[in-house]
RNA sequence: GGCUCGUUGGUGAAGUGGUUUAACACGCCACCCUCUCAAGGUGGUAUUCAUGGGUUCGAAACCCAUACGAGUCACCA
């Protein structure tokens, strides 16, 4: 029997060539340096913020040289996928904008010429690049058990050797084609096995388009390419779907960089061309003084859902994760303020080399910057939204004081520098609740009164604004002039420098009359302007808070 | 253990041999601003670039060693 026929023994019922397959899928249309690369999960949960980081710097690189960025689906591990896990991928993506231009769109639909997106569904095509291998003498069938190829690991721990299935440790090597045969038809359970042509001791220099250059010692490991259950492996897969879907640059986490060895001998072996790589450094979580990977199971703010929940606006998680890939991206937002993050040339040579540590903090400070550039009404429609899902009692009152909530929302936002006490979505109830009264009677109420706490005093200085300050029609100067001529009035000072040179003259100043009437109508001692406060709580709200007291 | 990569402040980092007494941003601190807070303004916040050697007139940058950290070594991706 000839290698040919062996190859068909092995691998039955393949008629499709390596040659067929080339021709259809014709040459991409692209221009000179355009980037064509992908996202390529496997469907085993959903996104987590490593992954949406890695998807914002390859959708980003695609579009800005005009390249294509598609979503491969890597289901050949089948115990692990979980079910409609590549709609959920794409849904979560979708809500961070990350779109593809080709590729699966859901569990049984895709789009674009360069299919299947689906990895379980392209297996007569890895069979086609497996059985050229072994018509070429650089693949063989491995019937070693897992039994004994736990004894091999553990007779190369003994001796302190390097792990694996290579040189005279890989046993099925160089089986003759009669005993292959003999196997087979005897029933005998076989995977398929790369021929390695490496050498350890040789290295050879291998340059990353972030890591740059380093020198890496050739594959000698026979790696597994087709499993017993007939499906490739990642490394196979990736060989002939990243051919035939021509990607330009493969951009993945950098767990993958000791795989290079083995990635770009099996390019070599079938004398493609090696797409560039780009091995991108984990986000990091500072976790007593170490630092690890953020993991989904032990930080919340790894998983995407987490934000969604908050109530941080997904552009704010963009414009942070691309200030963690390009460190001078806020320089340049900050300079060009007219222009989109899309008009931003990302760098591969200006991405860390390790990691960074996730800055929640930074994302938050980023996010209120975000928040406080949007107009009033667009801060309701998002708060809205959001409480839609997570605060149902506030949701009725926005729906019930829509004006009202417009007009909390735009107090000191439409200024040259607008307030930022919002960072999320959750933020805002909390800000804002003594607006509403109907959040503000049902609270319990610690009045915090600062320099002025006799009760007698706070009363009268109630009843005076009052009943000769206070008018619901004037306008900001004329109240604040007021309150500077009541503070006079009743011996405080109605200027702070005086007050600051002779504070003996006086009670106390202007400031603490404020912080009578702003803690009485809001209990805080700390909010917006409090004429605007007033002029959106009315006469009627006004009286009623300050009965209370 | 083998192989590979990395190590600049509380954080992200700029920086690839000489206006660096280390940019910028977040954080923190102080002060300023005809109401508080926020914002804004001003200033402070690494005598030093993991450590030890070396190369050089000159090093955070180049070389070597050490330490520490990370990744990987599956019929998982």
């Amino acid at each position: 029997m000839d290698r040919k026929k062996l190859a068909d023994l092995l691998l039955p019922g393949i008629t499709k060539t390596i040659e067929d397959y080339e021709k259809m899928y014709p040459e991409r249309n692209i221009e000179e340096g355009a980037i064509v690369t992908r996202y390529a999960p496997s469907p085993t949960g959903l996104p987590h913020i490593g992954n949406l980081f890695q998807t914002f710097i390859s959708m980003h690189l695609a579009k800005q040289t005009s390249g294509i960025f598609y979503l491969r689906i890597e289901d050949t591990d089948q115990k692990r996928s979980i079910e409609n896990g590549i709609s959920k991928i794409i849904k979560s993506l979708n809500d961070f904008e990350i779109k593809f231009d080709e590729g699966a769109v859901s569990e049984v639909d895709e789009k674009g010429s360069y299919g299947p997106y689906i990895q379980s569904n392209r297996k007569e095509i890895y069979w086609a690049f497996a059985k050229y291998l072994i018509e070429n003498d650089m693949a063989y069938p491995c019937f070693c058990t897992e039994e004994k190829l736990d004894e091999i690991r553990q007779k190369q721990e003994k001796y302190k050797s390097r792990i694996g299935y290579y040189g005279r440790y890989a046993t099925c090597r160089n089986l003759s084609i009669d005993e292959i045969v003999k196997r087979v038809q005897n029933g005998e359970k076989y995977i398929i096995r790369l021929k390695s042509p490496g050498k350890f001791d040789n290295k050879f220099i291998f340059n990353d388009c972030i890591k740059g250059k380093m020198e890496l010692p050739e594959n000698d490991i026979d790696i597994i390419i087709i499993k017993s259950d007939g499906l490739p492996t990642y490394h196979f897969a990736h060989l002939v779907d990243d051919h035939l879907m021509q990607t330009t640059h493969v951009i993945r986490g950098d767990e993958w960089l000791s795989s290079i060895p083995i990635h770009t001998q099996l390019f070599r072996m079938f004398n493609f061309k090696v797409p560039k790589y780009a091995h991108i450094a984990p986000l990091l979580k500072d976790d007593n003084g170490t630092k690890r990977k953020l993991s989904k199971r032990k930080d919340p703010e790894a998983s995407v859902t987490y934000y969604h929940e908050q109530g941080i606006p997904t552009e704010a998680v963009i414009l942070y994760l691309a200030t963690v890939a390009n460190s001078n991206f806020e320089e340049w937002m900050d300079n060009n303020k007219d222009k989109t993050i899309d008009d931003f040339k990302l760098e591969f040579k200006k991405m860390s080399t390790s990691g960074a540590l996730f800055d929640l903090e930074k994302l938050l400070n980023i996010s209120r910057n975000y928040l406080s550039r949007l107009k009033a009404c667009e801060i309701y429609e998002r708060v809205l939204n959001w409480t839609k899902e997570f605060d149902l009692e506030f949701k009725e009152l926005l729906e019930k004081y829509k004006e009202k909530s417009i007009a909390i929302f735009n107090i000191e936002r439409e200024q040259a520098k607008p307030r930022k006490d919002y960072s999320c979505y959750s933020d805002v109830k909390n800000q804002v609740w003594y607006m509403y009264d109907e959040l503000f009677d049902t609270a319990e109420k610690h009045y915090d009164f600062q320099k002025i706490t006799d009760k007698q005093e706070i009363k009268t200085i109630l009843n005076t604004y009052l009943s000769n300050y206070y008018s619901p029609e004037d306008d900001n100067e004329t109240w604040f002039n007021k309150m500077k001529d009541m503070s006079d009035h009743l011996g405080y000072a109605s200027n702070m420098k005086e007050y600051k040179n002779n504070p003996e003259n006086y009670k106390g100043n202007i400031a603490d009359i404020s912080n009578v009437l702003r803690v009485a109508l809001t209990t805080k001692s700390m909010t917006p302007d409090l004429y605007q406060i007033m002029k959106i709580l009315g006469i009627d709200t006004i009286k009623k808070r300050f009965d209370l007291i």
